[in-house]
DNA sequence: CAAAGTTAGTTTATGCCGTAAGGAGTTGCA
DNA sequence: TGCAACTCCTTACGGCATAAACTAACTTTG
C-alpha cells in the first residue's frame, strides 16, 4: 500500500471544499473570531475589485482586522484558500437551465451565463484547470452543462469532447474581455489613447507596415476594427461580438457532427 | 496636446521590440558582455523549463553569471523582459501555410502549430492579451492567420470574429493540455496516482455521487473518461483528443457561416 | 476549584521577490 | 589627462508566504 504525498492534506481540503466537518460541538480554547466562509468571501471580494495579484494573506487578513498569520488556523495555506475561493464563487451559476427550447438555446443561456461568470470574477480564469479543485459546485456546473448536451443525442465520448470545446472557447473569450477591462486601470490609459500613443510609435517603427501586413491593412481599410458603439470601450465591444459569432459557429459545428452521427 | 503617461517608456520598449536602435557604433564604457537577446534567451529556457513562477530576474542573471541588477542596463523592468520574451519566441510560427489544399487545411496547420506552441511555451499563456505587445511576430501571426482565412470569402468583420474564435479556442486548448503537463511534477503524483487518491476522498466526502451527478456517472460508465493509449498520460490525450474534435466543430461552423453569407 | 490540555491569535524571523540608490571600475573622446 | 558615459556591483527597502515560538482564552479533567 503506497502513501502519496501529501494524501492527508488532501483529506483535509476535501472536508473543506465539501464541508464535511461539523464545528457546532463546543471545543477548548478562545472562540473564534472568523470562519472559513468569511475568510473565502473577504478573499473574493478583494479577487473581485483588485485582481489575484492584489490577493495576499496579508489584504485578507487586513481587510479582517486580523494579522495574515491569523487565517492559517481557518486554511492551511493560500492556495488552498484560492481552491476554495474557486468552488465557492461557482456556487452563484444556476443549476437548472430550461429544455423547452431545445439544446440549442440551453447552450447558448449556459454560455452566455458562463462568460459574464468569468468576466465578473476573472481570477476564476488563473486557476490552474489540470488536477481540478473537485469541489461540488464545480461537478455542479459540468454536470449542469451534460445534462443539456445530452439533448443532442451524441454519445457520451463527444459529448466529452464537445463539452471540454466549449469550456475552452467561453474561458478564453472571457479571457479576452476581462483582461480588456483590467487595462485602463492598470495603465491609467483609456482604449483610445493607449492605441493613440501606440498607433504613433507603430508608424514610427514600422513605416513599411501596409507592405509586411497587407491582410491586416486591407481589414483595417474595410472598417474591421471599428468600433459600433461610442459608449462602450473598444476592446470590450470586440471581445462581446468575438463571443457571440465564436458561439453560432460551435453550434453549428456541433449540428454538423450530430448530422454526420445520424443524431 | 496630452502627453499620456510612460509615452517614454513605450517608446524605448517599442524600440526594443521592433530593434530599431543600432548599437554597432563605438561608444564609451566597458564594452557590455551580455545583449538583450542573450538575456530574452535565458529567460526564454527558464520560463520554458521550470514555469513563469520561476522566472525571476535573479534566476536570470545567475544563468548568466551577474546579478540581477545588472540586466536592468539591458532592459528596463522584468514587465518589458516579459514582452521581449513574447514577441521573441512567437518568430518561431512558420509564416508561410500552404493554400493549395485549401483554406481548411491550411487552418488546420496554422492551428495545430499555434497549439504546439503554446503547449511548448506554456508562460505564453500567462501574459495578457488585452492591450496586446504589438511586436512585430505577434503581428506576423495574425497577418498569416488572417491571410488564410481570406480565402473563406467571408466579410472582413466576420474575418475579425472568426479568427477572435479560432485564437480562443486554440490558447483555451493549450493551456490545459500545458498544465496536465506541469502538474506532476508540481504536485509529484502521476495522474493515475493523484487520481486513485481523489477518487477514494470523492466516494468518502460524496456517497451519494450517483444520485447528484446522474449524467457525469452515466458518462464514467459509457467509459467517456477511459485512457485509449497507456503510454500518454490520461488528462494529455484528453486534451488533444478534444483540441482535435474541436478544431472540425469550429471549421464546421465556419463552413456553415460560409453557406449563410454565399460564399 | 485548580491544573492540564487545547485552541486563536500574535510576534518574530527566514528566504524569496522587484527594483531604487549609490559606488567602483572601464573605456572613448576632448 | 580628465571627463563623461557606461557596465556591473553592493546594499537596502518594502513586499510576499509561511515556519516557529509565544501569549491568552477557554474546556475538560482531577
Amino acid at each position: 500500500m503506497v502513501v502519496f504525498a501529501g494524501q492527508g492534506d488532501a483529506r483535509r481540503s476535501m472536508a473543506l471544499l465539501w464541508r464535511t466537518t461539523r464545528s457546532d460541538q463546543a471545543r477548548p480554547g478562545p472562540k473564534p473570531a472568523l470562519s472559513v466562509d468569511l475568510i473565502v468571501d473577504t478573499a473574493v471580494a478583494i479577487a473581485d475589485s483588485e485582481g489575484m495579484a492584489a490577493l495576499s494573506m496579508r489584504a485578507v487578513g487586513e481587510r479582517l482586522g486580523r494579522t495574515a498569520m491569523a487565517l492559517y488556523t481557518y486554511v492551511p495555506s493560500k492556495s488552498e484558500l484560492v481552491d476554495l475561493m474557486y468552488d465557492w464563487a461557482l456556487a452563484e451559476l444556476s443549476t437548472r437551465h430550461d429544455l423547452e427550447a431545445g439544446w440549442r438555446a440551453a447552450v447558448t443561456s449556459w454560455a452566455r451565463e458562463a462568460w459574464e461568470f468569468y468576466v465578473r470574477h476573472p481570477w476564476m480564469l488563473q486557476v490552474s484547470q489540470a488536477r481540478p479543485v473537485l469541489g461540488p459546485n464545480e461537478y455542479v456546473m459540468i454536470e449542469e452543462l451534460m445534462r443539456i448536451l445530452r439533448e443532442t443525442g451524441l454519445d457520451a465520448g463527444t459529448l466529452r469532447r464537445v463539452a471540454g470545446t466549449l469550456s475552452c472557447f467561453v474561458r478564453g473569450a472571457a479571457q479576452t474581455v476581462a483582461e480588456a477591462r483590467q487595462a485602463p486601470a492598470a495603465t491609467g490609459l483609456s482604449d483610445e489613447e493607449w492605441w493613440y500613443a501606440r498607433s504613433a510609435l507603430l508608424t514610427e517603427v514600422a513605416p513599411d507596415f501596409a507592405e509586411r501586413f497587407p491582410t491586416l491593412t486591407w481589414m483595417e481599410g474595410e472598417g474591421a476594427y471599428q468600433a459600433q458603439d461610442d459608449t462602450v470601450p473598444y476592446l470590450e465591444q470586440e471581445g462581446r461580438d468575438t463571443f457571440a459569432a465564436g458561439l453560432v459557429i460551435l453550434l453549428d459545428g456541433i449540428e454538423a457532427a450530430m448530422g454526420e452521427a445520424g443524431g
